[in-house]
DNA sequence: AAACCGTACAACCGCGATCCA
DNA sequence: GTGGATCGCGGTTGTACGGTT
């Protein structure tokens, strides 16, 4: 049985004052981040560390780009989201100046139902079959041609030879076939003939293991850059 | 004008990973 | 090697707000 995280007695809940706001940028202008559970006491606030250090790295950090997204951040949210599944903070780190709480809120209010009024499913980035005009997101917006419609990517390392890692495109036929499972092996060479020019920087073998499921943690800290 | 509904987003919660004594 | 403390992440909830009926 783990122990709370703070003392619930003595602790403020909910939506951060102005006050508060102010005592924690204050503190952290002085102090620096980190060593979060002793924040709240040395920064006279009576929230817990936890709560702090979510207030500053989504909302007060002075690096944070708030508004609307732009096109080209969509698109890079929806061609991350199918290389790499739910994995916020690694889809956040590509996005300069946005956190992860904010794409994976603005995936789940925006984009997440723009897929779906596509008939694209947005766990697997794949089309619904049946749907009738599969209008399908471009993995690149300036792909004009469906038939570089990329729905769902996926990476396999089935003998931890980096050499032999495959990126495996799940792309539709065409614009007006049904949805195919139509894989094209590439290798990293490969793809960089494609609109989603990806590099991907292996820290060791075994953590370029991407499970079906995108559940593991185990990945997390694998370094990706995208170039699109 | 009031009630209802849908959306957006801030914040919380629980859990696994990591650190450190 | 072990266990507690802390960190970081993703899922979920709560609520404010605008639009619609």
């Amino acid at each position: 049985m783990r122990t709370p995280c703070c003392d619930k007695e003595n602790i403020n809940k909910g939506a951060w004052s102005k006050q508060e706001d102010q005592k924690l940028i204050d503190y952290i202008q002085v102090h620096g981040e980190g060593c979060w559970g002793s924040i709240p006491k040395a920064a006279g606030l009576h929230r817990c560390g936890k709560s702090c250090r979510l207030r500053w790295l989504n909302y007060l950090r002075p690096d944070i780009k708030r508004g609307i997204f732009a096109q080209d951040e969509e698109d890079l949210i929806i061609k991350l989201h199918a290389l790499l599944g739910n994995r916020w903070a690694l889809i956040a780190g590509r996005l300069p100046g946005r956190t992860d709480n904010e794409v994976k809120n603005y995936w789940n209010s925006h984009i997440r139902r723009k897929l779906i009024k596509m008939g694209i499913d947005p766990n697997n980035h794949k089309l619904h079959k049946g749907f009738p005009s599969p209008h399908v997101f471009a993995a690149g917006t300036s792909s004009s041609s469906c038939d570089k419609s990329i729905n769902k990517l996926e990476i396999n390392n089935n003998n931890n030879n980096n050499n032999n890692n495959k990126i495996s495109f799940i792309k539709s036929k065409s614009c007006d076939d049904e949805y195919i499972n139509n894989s094209v092996s590439l290798t990293k060479k490969e793809t960089s003939s494609l609109n989603l020019d990806l590099t991907i920087a292996l820290p060791s073998p075994n953590k370029f293991v991407i499970p079906n499921n995108c559940e593991s943690r185990k990945t997390r800290d694998m370094d990706i850059d995208l170039n699109c």
